[in-house]
RNA sequence: GGGGGCAUAACUCAGUUGGUAGAGUAGUUGGCUUUUAACCAAUUUGUCCCAGGUUCAAGUCCUGGUGCCCUCACCA
């Protein structure tokens, strides 16, 4: 469907073609060096022959001369293309390009009249290829000046987003760098990364709605996983001591601001260690991700600029006890149950069914409302009611309270870690309460027995956390959105965009697809 | 799901009281050998989100729908 791509491009595809010059080659000419590396080392490289490779995303022409400016993924460096230095074979090619082609110039590293470096194409004669289209583009780049700006559009098309601002290309390669530091730390101490299945036949390590999925030859229903937690502490069982994975989660619920249907959570598991030793590394990752985000300044402090807040996450963070920020910003004490029950009312909390996990999930709502705004962060709260934590285990202590820890900065939940519950048992009761549990539509829909079966079996006491990289990630780049950090945020079909390539039946192609035996054509 | 806002050229945006659809960028043509949002001259491009309604006349007013954004609820 031609009328699909742009016309006065299609021209100019013809117009090279008429020139006998491939408009998508297979090959660059070699030796192609990055634009910042050749300005970083411009003095000691200046004239030099060099090769350069990018999109053109700025054109001045004058006739018998044209700038051009060049991007590759480091950033933007001008060259410069004269008739008289040029073979008229390659100079010609300019009247065939268009903004957003890509290219290749050789020719001298060098500085212009106002010195600014600038490669200038050379090669007199008969020589070609010192000035090359590597890929004809069809479609208009944004306008030059302001990008895109349509933020559906930015989401939709973010490979135009990325090449039209350098500053969303940075921020999405500063996430890249944040992950690789992340798993350095993990490697630093001993850990092994892992992946374990995305499909569950039960779903289960949090509360979450699943997305359902169904396998065909083994026409069973699965679940999208809402967390790895049950498979990772599987492997402790089996002996592997330390273990992390970056892990796609899927929850079928609203969508905003804070909240994509698909989202990335890193979970890590320590045997021989607690929650006291995750709140160690948990602060160590968070550090350490900060910095790979350039956050440290020159005078040692590391600072996040979030919502117009600033955050000071210089270590150590600040920890305090569940129940002592209870006391401290409710004014009663966690487990006064009549005067709990005055400040529930005054507060319109409700106590959503019978039995102590509705209790004190009605004590938790107090908490997430008159706690937590006081709790912008970094801090570390720990020893969270046992009874709303089904996976951590209680404290030898007082069994009321579980050796749990959140970590809130930005005035959102990034972490949540336990001394692992593993006492198969006990384990294997709180399932069975969570799943006769019919108020809460977010429980479990049945218990995993293979993984109580797995504790059964013995698992070492261990200490895990799970921490939301994309939420981390929006404090660190200084990101409202979640939609900002995600390369692809989910987003509704486009509407219209099926229908314009005109001969595909979207149908008949789906039902390609999910009945094989169906007749090829 | 509730409430509020937005939708005009490939991109960024104007569009008056309801009266022939506009600018800049990009594209095309011509000029120009040191520009960098180059400049000068000419020029092409529209399902004004969709469907109804009111009106002599709708980009503009009304109703419904779609998409996106904000906000509340749920959640990490």
């Amino acid at each position: 469907m031609t009328d699909f791509f742009h016309p006065d491009r299609l021209q100019k595809l013809a117009d090279l073609k008429g020139l006998g010059v491939l408009p998508y080659p297979a090959r660059c000419p070699e030796g192609r060096e990055r634009a910042a590396e050749l300005l970083a080392d411009f003095d000691a490289r200046k004239g030099q022959t060099v090769t350069i490779a990018g999109r053109v995303m700025g054109r001045r022409g004058y006739g018998k001369l044209a700038f051009l400016d060049v991007i590759d993924e480091s950033g933007r460096i001008q060259a410069c293309l004269q008739k008289d230095r040029l073979s008229s074979a390659d100079f010609a090619l300019l009247k065939c390009m268009n903004l957003g082609d890509f290219v290749s110039i050789t020719g001298e590293l060098s500085t212009t009249k106002v010195g600014d470096p600038t490669v200038f194409g050379d090669g007199a004669g008969d020589s070609v290829g010192n000035f090359t289209i590597l890929c004809k583009a069809l479609e208009n780049p944004p306008e030059k000046w302001h990008g895109l700006s349509d933020s559906e559009l930015r989401a939709r098309r973010r490979y135009v987003d990325l090449f039209s601002n350098q500053e969303v290309r940075n921020d999405f390669l500063r996430r890249s760098a944040i992950l690789r530091a992340m798993k350095d730390i993990f490697f630093g101490h001993g850990y092994h990364e892992v992946e374990t299945p995305v499909l569950h036949p039960i779903y289960g390590g949090a509360n979450a709605r699943p997305f359902v999925t169904h396998h065909n030859s083994l026409d069973m229903q699965l679940y999208l996983r809402i967390a790895p937690e049950l498979y990772l502490k599987r492997l402790l069982v089996g002996g592997i001591e330390r273990v992390f994975e970056f892990a796609r989660v899927f929850r079928n619920e609203g969508l905003s601001q804070r909240h994509n249907p698909e989202f990335t959570m890193v979970e890590f598991y320590q045997a021989y260690s607690d929650y006291r030793g995750m709140v160690e590394l948990t602060e160590e990752l968070v550090v350490g991700a900060a910095r790979a985000a350039g956050l440290e300044q020159e005078n040692g402090k590391i600072c996040a600029t979030f919502r117009e807040v600033e955050y000071d996450l210089s270590p150590p963070f600040q920890r305090v006890r569940y129940a002592d920020a209870f006391r401290e910003h409710v004014g009663v004490d966690a487990e006064d149950r009549p005067a709990l029950e005055a400040k529930m009312a005054e507060h319109h909390v409700k106590v959503g069914g019978n039995g102590e996990y509705h209790w004190w999930k009605a004590v938790n709502d107090l908490f997430e409302e008159l706690v937590e705004p006081e709790l912008p962060g970094p801090v570390f709260v720990t020893d969270y009611p046992a009874a709303i934590c089904p996976l951590a285990k209680p404290s030898a202590d007082n069994p009321v309270w579980a050796e749990r820890f959140e970590f809130f900065l930005g005035g959102m939940e990034l972490a949540n870690a336990f001394s692992e519950l593993n006492d198969p048992q006990l384990q294997l009761q709180k399932f069975e309460e969570q799943v006769a549990d019919l108020d809460d539509p977010e429980a479990p829909n049945q218990v995993d027995m293979d993984y109580v079966r797995a504790l059964a079996y013995g698992m070492p006491p261990a200490g895990g956390c799970g921490i939301g990289i994309d939420r981390l990630i929006m404090v660190l780049l200084g990101k409202d959105s979640i939609r900002d950090v995600l390369l692809f945020p989910h987003m509704r079909p486009e509407v219209g965009l099926a229908d314009a390539s005109g001969g595909s039946d979207p149908e008949s192609k789906t039902s390609g697809v999910e009945t094989p035996e169906a007749p090829v054509q």
